[in-house]
DNA sequence: GTTTAGGGTTGG
């Protein structure tokens, strides 16, 4: 580029209800529209991408604009909203419409519509001029972006945004990938860090003859985050060349609803959703590629980073089951209100030996295959497996004053109305409902909840304990 | 200083 050291060249910038065909101009826009690049049937890629400012907006008119460039990565990726400047556009008429084309000299500058975001550009050569002007624009430009729902949302979506039967553009990461049927249906398995409120079509890859290809690090990270999305048709070849790790964009994914006799209704009363990418490229449908560099990633790898550090606290335990049990049960009714709580859940076995040991756990987020533990001081021949229990703490408090009862195994499963430890672990839906009702009574000033709780002696004294209540 | 492609009203 030239434009380095031309202090004197100033850009005069049309608004876009100003072009004429047959003219080269500069303009500001924003991305109402864009198509990734593709490679070309010739020597280049191009890309599609609409604009539209406060001059050009309304009854959807818009500036559609066809970019080439030899390389892929000299052409802007971009995400509706975003805002762009692009010098010596060329405009010409197509199909009785003005269209911007790039020429001899084309280039461009893409801005963050974050209000927040700095001014820098990404840009499509390292030297470009950059005013207090161009600033100033870009600022009026974020103020006007704000302003229009349809403008900021789309780029911002994650899994757990989605509604049934709605169209989502999404980033997200690749965890394995298989194939569905040959040149027709492709499998990705993909995770963006969240969860969809409804539940999600999986698809069972474990068959022997499926050509599957998977990172299990990343899978058992992702544990139940992980979502299955097809592809078809034009998009199967694109899903070929995807490799677990890559990042991707899905763009107009359908969150379709699906229909199927194995939903489980008792868990959920929300309609089962499949993730489509369907045939064809209208609305820009496809499955693109992301340079692990690109800057639009940074929410996502922060957001996934953040998940993978998740851990949720264990302790292991073997003890007697016969002293555990010997209880002189003196069942009574209180009203209490809890006043704090602490929970955990416990990997417990009983085996007849008399050491209560105890140790922390780590355990990483996993779903589809929970973990498995075996309890370390039995004989290793023995392989004697651990069972996911509840192990609640309450402490409990009214008028007359405090106690500490204790809610576990069969009680703390009654207790979460059914839900067991191991549906804690594989359901989010369920964990979250485990969540919320605890995080409701361990208010500091807790609601009132009406529980039963017996006491009972052990060798150290008096212990109590909560049964027959549930959480609603 | 060519050519490419030129968004499209939504299944599995």
């Amino acid at each position: 580029m030239t434009e380095k050291n031309t202090k004197t060249t100033e850009y005069k910038y049309l608004k876009l209800n100003e072009l004429q065909a047959n003219t080269t101009v500069n303009v500001f826009g924003v991305v109402k529209f864009a198509r990734p690049p593709t490679k070309t049937r010739g020597s280049d890629f191009s890309m599609v991408l609409s604009i539209i400012d406060p001059s050009l907006h309304e009854n959807d008119q818009k500036l559609k604009c066809l970019l080439f460039h030899r390389e892929k990565d000299k052409l802007p990726f971009l995400d509706v909203g975003k805002i762009v400047r692009l010098h010596r556009l060329k405009i010409t008429q197509f199909h009785g419409d003005l269209q911007g084309q790039s020429g001899p000299g084309f280039s461009w500058l893409a801005f963050d519509e974050d209000k927040e975001s700095p001014t820098r550009p990404v840009s499509s050569s390292s030297n470009f001029t950059f005013t207090e002007a161009d600033i100033n624009r870009v600022k009026e430009l974020r103020e006007w972006v704000a302003s229009r729902d349809d403008l900021q949302q789309p780029n911002k979506t994650c899994f757990a945004d989605m509604v049934p039967q709605q169209y989502y553009d999404v980033y997200c990461q690749v965890l394995a990938t298989c194939v569905l049927e040959e040149n027709v249906g492709f499998l990705l398995r993909v995770w963006d860090g969240t969860k969809p409120m409804n539940p999600v079509r999986e698809f069972d890859i474990s068959a022997a003859d499926l050509v599957v290809d998977k990172r299990q690090d990343l899978l058992d990270v992702a544990g139940n985050l992980a979502l299955d999305v097809a592809l078809y048709d034009d998009h199967y070849t694109t899903g070929k060349n995807i490799k677990p790790g890559q990042y991707i964009k899905l763009n107009n994914l359908h969150a379709a609803k699906f229909h199927s006799a194995d939903t489980r209704p008792e868990l959920s009363e929300l309609p089962m959703i499949e993730l489509v990418i369907h045939r064809g490229t209208a609305y820009g449908r496809g499955v693109h590629l992301i340079n692990n560099d690109f800057v639009g990633l940074k929410t996502l790898k922060e957001r996934l980073e953040k998940v993978s550090e998740e851990e949720v606290e264990m302790e292991v335990s073997c003890d007697l089951p016969s002293q555990s049990q010997s209880h002189k049960s003196r069942p009574h009714e209180e009203t209490d209100q809890s006043d704090s709580q602490m929970s955990q859940t416990i990997a417990r076995c009983d085996v007849p030996n008399n050491k209560n040991i105890a140790k922390d756990l780590k355990i990483s987020r996993s779903s589809r295959h929970i973990n498995h533990y075996f309890c370390p001081e039995c004989s290793k021949d023995s392989q004697c497996e651990m069972e996911y229990i509840f192990m609640m703490r309450f402490l409990l408090s009214d008028s007359t004053g405090e106690l500490v009862a204790n809610v576990w195994r069969r009680d703390a499963v009654t207790f979460f109305q059914d839900i067991t430890p191991v549906e804690m672990f594989t359901e989010s839906v369920l964990c979250n409902l485990v969540k919320k009702g605890l995080g409701a009574i361990s208010t500091p000033s807790g609601p009132w909840f009406e529980c039963c709780v017996k006491s009972y002696r052990t060798l150290s004294g008096v212990r109590y304990q909560i049964f027959d209540t549930c959480l609603v």
